[in-house]
DNA sequence: CACGGAGGTTCGGTCATTGAACTAGGATCG
DNA sequence: CGATCCTAGTTCAATGACCGAACCTCCGTG
């Protein structure tokens, strides 16, 4: 999202946030971190993002407390997790396109149900909301546009905030 | 969001998302339409946005179907609806931010059954997730920082999606 | 017609983003 | 030990989005 710096005149919780994730990439950066992407040249090789522009939005991240940096690593910390449900809408939001291009689509199950989260982020077997770290990812519907060898990796299932290989 | 021009190679629903959602303002706006905003120069008041902005800003959401223009005004459209819980989680991410600096912050309260919505949608009263138009948002907390005449309305409680005089 | 307001458009200047090239530090190999 | 490679950045010129202010156009009123 966003530029110039930030959005000092509003007064709305939602301005709050955009003025940290609301830069561009950043989010797809949070995206790939809950995904288990937690070294920087896996995350250059999947967004195809300038190095420096990933440098800074790693560096603003960490600021804001939502990455911990652990030597060559970057993992989620827990004041992110509230960001998951938005980064859930969004992506429910874009899936209509997303089907229509011939893309595929990720499905969220519970780990200790089995079942698929609904769109809203509730397990229809037990009615709670996992947390990111009860969840897992697949990727269902289309083959995937992407071959590099860390978007090959997230399509074969996997827990949440776990660090791929 | 974003700058360049939308995240072509990336095969991921939040970038879809974010192509359409993700330009600096453009949350914002919708936020606003979201909140009976739908005026031109209301939206000017309300976010301090250069004109040439908000009015690319408009082009793109009537352009992706999410704001339907009616004359001089906007009305935000059923297919924008999805974005509501995206928007709903981002604020719930910004109100600790918010809070600490002495803002105002917004509840959301069922029509039908007057209780408040739950940080993640739900109404704790009947269980369900009411869609936008059966949500009063009211502000509570600090005074609020804006004083302009747009601003003061919305923090008397009104109901979503229903335009301001 | 004069006037004012709403909804833009135009313009020069600034600043973030981009892509390519370069650097620094650590591990590995011979 | 020195040479090589890998990772994680930094630097730099060019591009293009953003900003603020001024200007323009349409419409309704007096």
């Amino acid at each position: 999202m966003p530029l110039g710096q930030g959005y000092p005149a509003q007064d709305c919780a939602i301005a709050r946030a955009l003025e940290v994730v609301g830069d561009r990439w950043t989010l797809l950066v949070l995206r790939d971190c809950f995904f288990g992407v937690h070294r920087f040249a896996d995350l250059v090789a999947r967004l195809d993002v300038p190095r420096a522009v990933l440098s800074d939005r790693l560096d603003r991240l960490v600021a804001a407390g939502l990455l911990v940096p652990d030597g060559r690593s970057y993992r989620v910390s827990e004041a992110a997790w509230p960001l998951w449900p938005a980064l859930r809408s969004l992506a429910a939001f874009g899936e209509a396109a997303q089907t229509e291009a011939g893309g595929s689509v990720r499905r969220f199950a519970h780990v200790a149900c089995g079942t698929d989260t609904t769109a809203d982020g509730h397990c229809p077997t037990c009615g709670t909301v996992p947390p990111p770290p009860d969840l897992v990812v697949r990727a269902v519907g289309g083959p995937g546009r992407r071959e590099d060898p860390v978007s090959v990796a997230l399509r074969s299932p996997h827990r949440l905030l776990t660090p791929l290989p």
